[in-house]
DNA sequence: CATGAATGAGCGTTCATTCAT
DNA sequence: AATGAATGAACGCTCATTCAT
């Protein structure tokens, strides 16, 4: 009984000890691929930023590209489970605290995801697994959101669809800078401010409004 | 006469075959970045693409990085041909126009912008001296257009410059798809639309104007 | 204390293997640039006549000019550690003992000198790094003891820096076709019979002696 | 006879024109040989430093080895030009002029000598075909010469092969700086003193000679 | 006759991966 | 479990040579 139960134990904690050397050479991994790329970076890159042997890494990952599926992945289940607990849009404020969300769990994971936008952006199958089959519910989202707005003649009758894209393209391009690494992340208050400054703007755009005139 | 006449013809006959090669290796260079990448994309591959042995390229680029470095000049050259043509934006139907214009000379080299793009998210120098340089100028117009028109009480007192960025993010966030491949160019007729759109959805937002209710 | 131990024989067993390794790369290198020069020989060459793959010796040295220049700084330490056990010349024995003990460190290395020999003629910084700097001091000595020997009449009045390089002259050229390999190494008695002959003949020269007469 | 003749002269002049080319290749070629070594030299090096263009060369010259050939037989046939007129050695005059005959024909063309010297460090058929077998009658004048003035009492009973080879063994060594391009050639006049000092050196040696004193 | 264009072979080097220890 | 050593395959590039014009 002891024995099985020091074995146990002696399992769990080699299997927490791989886990945590696996998590820090996809780290290690993902700020090389960001900087360099995939292909600029080569196995001795990352063994030597982890000063660890070359051939060590092969007893954590089957090979380089593993490594980078590896990485793709974790940011996959982090966006999901960010999914998983998104609620219906209703008000301008939960939009606000949806985008403010999205920042946060982007910013805070930053070169794992410019390591996926530089892969989507070669890779197709990485396009669609990784990056469009998270997107979509995301624009799902807003397209219901639109249309219910549409309906209940609170926006103006526009293409829902075209609307969300260019919501979601807003977003993108307003995030890029900082996923490029040429601007710092924001802070929480800049999150917000950003956030409220996007809804602001979509919402209702850079002309005066004539009623309010 | 006729032997320097015919030595004229010929040496020029010479240089536009030369400039004929030089475009059509940068073509499928081009093509091959853009699926794979520039450190994806092997001298091989080029020249078998091209069906011209390997060392038949060096008759024409002394090395790999030059061919990409013709590819971005080009491009360089004819966003800068536009810039020297651009005027004051003053309406909004000149508005319109500009995007439809820009759209219309990223869209007809999409390969090459496509290019351009993956070599400026990992490249710094690329970023700042073919990218940068060329999307500031649009930026300063934007925001002299929006300082402008806030001082004559038609735009609401936005951040010119937060709003010129949003501006430009919507747009490249629009046309991402199409320059990552996944969507086909649009047609004259629906860039005009598209061009259309960003600029309504940026002037009057997605809420019924209360004034017009 | 034991591991310790173990380690420590184990990291000197591994120097002393990646010493040997990297002499054994030398010897063959050194082989082949004496008989097809530093550019007439390939690192595919080398590594056949090692038969080992051509990455492994990547392993051992970072180029083929690394592999050079090993091969003529080992050379180089032989002779300082000669010159540096240098006295002064003071006899005619010392003189022939000199010849003697130069002429068995460089036949001793034969290969290495022969392509120390090969580089500096055609390669202005072996020649001054690697031979000049290393046969001056050589000169000076001489110079010297020819200065001392004419002063106190012993000597002719002869141009001290002409004479030093006409023995360093006799010399060379008496042991080209040993380092070209046309001719086998001198033994150690055929070396001291070298010895006594250049000096024999610097002494006295050719002619008959009219004092002796 | 007219239109013959004419075509002889013309058939005459392309010949000349043809050996004109042939040297002056050769003279290109000789001084890149010497500056870098064959292997170090490309057909590109040498169309570039006669601005021709490379393929010309092969209407001159079959490849690159045929050029060095024809470099290193021209230089075959001026030092048998000379051996042709040697006569015998008679007195010290008579050797201090051969010294100072054969020091001129090496300087006049030091290029190509010092081209024929660099590859017979490597080529056992270059050394055999071009330099020894030039050298060797030269060394059977002087054993006899030796040999006689060592029966009539003249010289010390040295061994005259020995005491041949390190004559030839000095003066090459006294000229191995300006082969090597560190020292200029030498003037009339300094050969006709370096013949002397040579001589004098080998004859009287350096000691005083006692029946002087 | 001169040459621009083309190319196969080879070079020095890097790299992801395997394996013995 | 960790790693030093080894390597085949591939890379960017050069070069001597050929050939059509």
């Amino acid at each position: 009984m002891i024995e099985e139960l020091s074995i146990t134990h002696t399992k769990a904690r080699r299997n927490r000890r791989i886990t945590r050397q696996r998590k820090a050479i996809m780290d290690a991994a993902a700020q090389l691929f960001a900087q360099n790329g995939y292909q600029g970076t080569s196995i001795k890159d990352i063994a030597a930023l982890m000063d660890i042997g070359e051939s060590t890494l092969y007893g954590y990952f089957p090979g380089k590209q593993e490594i980078l599926i590896a990485i793709l992945n974790q940011q996959v289940e982090m966006v999901d489970s960010l999914l998983a607990h998104l609620n219906e849009l209703n008000d301008r404020e939960s939009f606000v605290n949806l985008i403010d969300l999205i920042t946060e769990k982007i910013v805070s994971n930053l070169v794992y995801n410019r390591v996926m936008f530089a892969e989507a952006w070669l890779n197709d199958k990485v396009l669609k697994e990784f990056v469009m089959a998270r997107w979509l519910p995301v624009m799902d989202l807003l397209q219901i959101f639109i249309s219910k707005k549409a309906a209940a003649g609170m926006f103006r009758p526009i293409d829902p669809q075209l609307a969300a894209r260019m919501i979601i393209a807003t977003y993108i391009g307003a995030l890029l800078p900082v996923l490029r690494g040429i601007e710092p992340p924001p802070n929480p208050k800049q999150r917000h401010i950003l956030a409220k400054s996007i809804v602001d703007l979509l919402f209702n755009g850079l002309s005066v409004q004539k009623g309010l005139g």
